[in-house]
DNA sequence: CCAATAAAAGACATTCTTATCCTTTATTTG
DNA sequence: CAAATAAAGGATAAGAATGTCTTTTATTGG
């Protein structure tokens, strides 16, 4: 509900990646998405974003792959979101007004405030190495076999 | 970036209509429109859900238009978002499993369970008619100027 | 250098959401 | 009853999100 297909997968593939960043290693496309269950093709697509936005690791040809560094596992979950789906996303009105403000709020605009805070916090609460090492642990998933 | 555009503009006209609703009065979809800034067609059809769903009550004809009855000014606003969302938005995985429950979860799962119920309070929190108020008293808005 | 490999990039297809237009049906008022 | 009115309904279009396929580029290992 609150993350786009586009999101989903990207967060899928990064908490993989990063399972598999304990030493170096390189995962490649294929393997990451016969592990997060999503289409090979268009998650290649996401991790490019991912990349670019220096979030994400990646490495051409032979024994090239995906991967993350220290300091890219250390990222919160909040930076993979706004590189994925924008920042406006985590801004706007929750009613769609073009403008609404503490001033000239909807009739929804505190209580949806309050809610849009929780959201951010949790998405800043949370890194992508504390998801991967409870994925490692086997304590959580990412597909439904 | 909860809701799409079909229930932002189906939240607003319920919004309007209630505010409209005092001593039974109708309002018709162009000024409903007018109102909230919102494309006319579109939203006619948005308000044919809502009426199949008895969420708002219409009349054909000379002088019809839409209206609410006391008993549909005190629904919740959640009524609103699982007739025009579908339910399975406030069920569903965070990161798109389909399988994921406590026994199973995803990495985000906890979290995301905490948010969800955040969301769920709100939309059961508050009903169309207090929001309908505030618009009447002046101190919300419903469109950009 | 050459062959193999894997990500990057571009083109295209499909599906869903959003939006518009036109016709039909129901209701009211004169 | 007739004319006007307004919602209901159906057909269609535009755009965005999602998904697939093919070619290009970079890198490595032999």
């Amino acid at each position: 509900m609150l993350f786009s297909k586009t999101c989903e997968y990207g967060i899928r593939a990064a908490i993989y990646i990063a399972s598999q960043s304990g030493t170096g290693e390189k995962t490649g496309i294929r393997e990451i998405c016969e592990n997060i269950e999503a289409p090979q093709h268009f998650t290649a697509k996401i991790l490019q974003t991912l990349t670019k936005n220096h979030l994400v690791s990646s490495q051409k040809g032979v024994n090239g792959g995906f991967y993350m560094t220290k300091e890219q596992l250390q990222n919160p979950l909040i930076h993979l979101v706004k590189a994925l789906e924008g920042s406006g996303n985590l801004t706007g009105c929750g009613l769609g007004l073009k403008i609404c403000s503490e001033k000239e709020p909807c009739p929804l605009h505190h209580k949806y405030a309050a809610i849009r805070n929780n959201i951010i916090n949790m998405l800043t609460g949370i890194t992508i190495k504390e998801m991967s090492q409870s994925l490692k642990k086997g304590t959580t998933v990412l597909k439904s076999d």
